[in-house]
DNA sequence: CTAACGTACAACAAGATGGTTGTAATAGAG
DNA sequence: CTCTATTACAACCATCTTGTTGTACGTTAG
């Protein structure tokens, strides 16, 4: 299975789209079943028009994908940018796994004590 | 090794602080190395006080914490958050998959056809 | 055809966001 | 002590966000 990365323009978008309760839930219930606008908007305490809103910031994260069926709009959830960004943050998990282990390297090897005086600093 | 999961307050504060490519950068860079604010700042065209204002964002976010030393703040990133919040992600996943089995069932099982003539809707 | 439904979109208001500059406090260097 | 480096924070501004209401448009039901 081929994951590719998450470029920053997307992950701007998928991060910020995640980044709020209502578009969250949203995502939870379409990946679990198809519901047209109409039927999200109803289970929300605020107007249509604001869930629209949600689904239109989801949509260009590719969260999620509509699909007309007559007069409705479908929306199911497209788990393949989940995934991503979920990947994503995999990668900073490893860097920090990286660095962990560069430090118990350090700490284990006590005979190559070279550039251990003088820790090199960014900036 | 125990994952608690983030609730809707930490996920809002967690993927709003990684919906900004600068903020991403920084916790790149100080899960790879601490460092103090200043050698952050240096490292962006932008003030210091952006980059502070960057950081504050990551820091309420618990996506990295600060430790003082003399007059620096060393910052260093906080796997755990980012753990978390990959984890939530692969709850959505889990939960696209169970709807897929679903759909599998259906589609194999022809024996019990009950309620397949009225799909539930939701709203 | 007409009425109702579902959707799209524009305009608006309040608040949040992301940058700026300026000022002050604190700690280390000399 | 004095000077400088680092940080903290307030005030300000432009833009974005997130909700609202109102209007228009296409589709289905009757």
């Amino acid at each position: 299975m081929v994951v590719i990365e998450l470029d920053d323009e997307q992950a701007d978008l998928v991060f910020h789209a995640l980044a709020d309760r209502t578009r969250r839930d949203i995502v939870k219930r379409v990946l679990r079943q198809e519901l047209s606008v109409s039927q999200l908007a109803r289970g929300y305490d605020m107007s249509f028009a604001a869930v629209q809103k949600h689904v239109a910031v989801l949509e260009r994260a590719a969260l999620v994908v509509k699909r007309r069926r007559g007069r409705e709009q479908i929306v199911h959830g497209d788990v393949d940018l989940i995934r991503r960004a979920s990947r994503l943050l995999d990668e900073y998990e490893a860097t920090w796994r990286r660095r962990a282990d560069r430090i118990a390297d350090l700490l284990a090897d006590t005979s190559t004590t070279k550039n251990v005086t003088t820790p090199r600093r960014e900036g």
